[in-house]
DNA sequence: CTGAAACCTGAACCACCTTTCAAGTTTGTT
DNA sequence: AACAAACTTGAAAGGTGGTTCAGGTTTCAG
């Protein structure tokens, strides 16, 4: 198996380090957002950063390395958001409506992190797959747990998970990301999406 | 208010000018879905197109130019391919059923426009808008329908059609694109899809 | 205090690509 | 046949921006 990136440690070894890792990371990502990665400029990202240019080839191999230790960081913020959102005592269902609504939410606040995870699907393909089929997988075991539980009807499996994950990132892109004036607020986005799921369209 | 785009009409006169044009319309196609837009170069088009550099130049302003070109005829294409596949004497439920069958099909048959749609997201972005947004209307046009004909809850309306049209597109990316050995073929696809669509997964 | 390692600096290097253009060839019309 | 418009050509202009590097400064363990 060929390892693919050697990680060439990088990691800073003082305290001044750490700092100038930090101002990099965050002026990286507001470069990376704002302007796109192929925009975006290393002396974008250090002048912003209040560092040489030189300063970043400290921290980083390369553009592309700054990019994918950006998506890397992001994806595990965007699990720990969802985690940290559910509450085991809830019902399944009512998991569910809250998972949609709490990432609704975190992508109203956090718009940047999508645009980044989103080119990653052509600056970084690895880190985009592994960061939907982690969800992915996430949703399947939920859904997977309902069935056993009872709230949900058996067998439900990957393309369950994967249409529910398509409705909620679908869902965000129009109303979070392209939200109009009178768009209905999350709240009622998650109700009717929790109905969708549950009773389905049918009569 | 600004105009967007003067098209600068290069529309070929004559039928060498119309064969030179398709040969360069299909290579960048290809070299887009290649290596994507900013890793392609309009020399690499031209020499698969088997024409000389400046020739490009001839047909299009620049190699944004080319690239929106490609997103409208795909787009265009994408759409043709659905209306192709659906027949009004369908019900409702079947018509969206079909509607995914065809979707599964079509990706896999075109994977390329895919990857040259979605990357619209950064190239340009308006076109990757009104291309969802289109679609989104027509499911949403199809979920009224079936709403008035009986088949469908009443009501349905954006929230529905987007989560609709992120399932599709999930299920596309997922069983299409990153399909797996002994992943289910897309007919039974479309079939759990359906019952997920019309039944929901409550009990 | 002291020396070595860590860190910072920014000019310069360099590879690559889009776009232009002047000169030549082909096509289609009169 | 003759001419203008359409089309083709490829060298070179013009830019951009990632990456390197040699030399200076700061940090921190011993």
């Amino acid at each position: 198996m060929a390892e693919t990136h050697r990680p060439s440690d990088k990691t800073p070894r003082t305290e001044r380090g750490r700092i100038t890792l930090r101002k990099l990371l965050d002026a990286a990502a507001t470069e990376f957002a704002d302007k796109g990665f192929h925009e975006a400029s290393i002396s974008g990202i250090t002048r912003s950063a209040g560092v040489a240019l030189g300063t970043f080839y400290t921290y980083f191999d390369s553009k592309d390395a700054v990019f994918r230790a950006l998506v890397s960081d992001m994806s595990a913020g965007v699990g720990k958001a969802a985690r940290e959102a559910l509450d085991p005592s809830m019902g399944a269902l009512e998991i569910e409506r809250a998972a949609l609504r709490a990432f609704l939410e975190f992508a109203a606040e956090h718009k940047e992190i999508y645009r980044i995870i989103d080119e990653a699907e052509f600056v970084d393909p690895d880190s985009y797959r592994m960061h939907y089929e982690t969800i992915g997988a996430r949703i399947e075991e939920r859904l997977r747990q309902g069935g056993d539980s009872g709230e949900f009807v058996p067998g439900l499996g990957t393309p369950e998970a994967w249409a529910l994950m398509g409705m909620n990132v679908f869902l965000g892109l129009r109303y979070v990301i392209w939200g109009r004036e009178g768009d209905p607020d999350f709240t009622e986005i998650a109700r009717r999406a929790n109905i969708l799921l549950t009773q389905g369209i049918g009569r």
